[in-house]
DNA sequence: TATGTAGCATACGGTGCGTATGTCAAGTTC
DNA sequence: GAACTTGACATACGCACCGTATGCTACATA
């Protein structure tokens, strides 16, 4: 019976995060009002200055929670399409790309971790998390670079790159009028775009 | 002496953009106070409710504004560019994406047009200034599509996508502990990736 | 010169964040 | 197992700031 503490905390973490996902994607971060948030999971703002610091602490854990469930996602998606061509390591980068692409359409995912993510905790790379999508496409383009499929450029580069690409090329498809049509002009695109890190056959 | 008012008028929206760039760069949007920004303008805030509406209304003239000095100078780059090879339509695409790399590196720029632009206006294709930049790099898209320099693909797909990479390489360059090695790597990967887009000759 | 208007200043209300303080159940020690 | 301690969370407070409603004055018009 020791730990009812822990277990009790941990679930009111998850029921904040959660909340949180919730009003952060309908109302975006700034105007999401804390007491309202925190009422919504049956808790008050005391809970939340406890487990999170504050406002800010409380974005950084749902990004990361979302930017893990993308990360695992994208890898998910890539490895289906490489598997229909036996591990085919080009086709798996493409696969994730798309995947980012089309997970963006989400609006959690568009207003929270595209959108209010970068302009409060700032630049991906200097979040907590560290970003997993990123790193996920850095491991890609490291073994493809090592294995000669990929031209000998600089990988953090091109992670940046390829992810930028994909998550802008979400956000125009997501403001689009008819992001049906569009999405497979911008997935069209982004492969060929990567296509020019291709090593030359 | 007819204008008097106008003119007067003209000027302060001139001092209150002036001092909300300064603002909006140091301190970030969300941070920033009305009530400081205009009285280091020698105003108060009913000079800027009256001319701008909000406080996101100031955020999108001063966008506005730098979104087309931006255009401007990377219009300007690229141009130089390819004069040194006599029109060189690629060179000049090149010298743009390398030109919004480094202007991104302007604290300005990058807080202000990158970070706080997106999350409080949404998409830079729903600006009311309709982003110069993006239209920029439409306009050479859509010419090297034209002319067979580039691959038959969809010109908005393309536009935003190179900007997007472009920018996106520039948070990373900025992010970067140093920025002076790692721009060259950001630069070339960019004009590997964009390489993909190029017609095979 | 008298009058109207518009640009801007002043005054007010409401909301929301962060902190300081209080409270009570879960764990600890003897 | 009873007194004590701890810490997770609730409550209460102060402060900053946005947006609006109202007031004032210089400029424009007749």
């Amino acid at each position: 019976m020791a730990g009812k503490r822990l277990e009790k905390m941990e679930e009111n973490r998850a029921k904040l995060i959660a909340a949180a996902r919730k009003a952060f994607a309908e109302k975006g971060f700034a105007h999401a009002s804390m007491d309202e948030l925190t009422a919504d999971a049956g808790l008050t703002r005391g809970a939340l200055y406890h487990n999170f610091g504050d406002k800010r602490g409380l974005l950084a854990a749902v990004v990361d929670q979302l930017d893990s469930e993308m990360a695992a996602r994208a890898k998910e998606i890539g490895a289906e399409r490489a598997g229909r061509d036996e591990g085919d390591m080009w086709q798996a980068l493409l696969g994730e790309g798309a995947a980012y692409i089309e997970m963006a359409l989400d609006p959690e995912i568009q207003r929270i971790v595209l959108l209010d993510g970068p302009a409060v905790l700032g630049d991906p790379s200097l979040w907590p998390s560290q970003n997993s999508c990123l790193a996920e496409t850095r491991k890609g383009v490291s073994l493809m670079v090592e294995n000669g499929i990929m031209k000998p450029v600089d990988i953090e580069a091109a992670a940046r790159l390829l992810n930028g690409a994909a998550l802008n090329a979400a956000l125009w498809v997501a403001a689009s009028d008819n992001p049906a049509e569009v999405l497979p002009k911008a997935v069209e695109a982004f492969a060929l775009m990567a296509g020019g890190l291709r090593a030359t056959a």
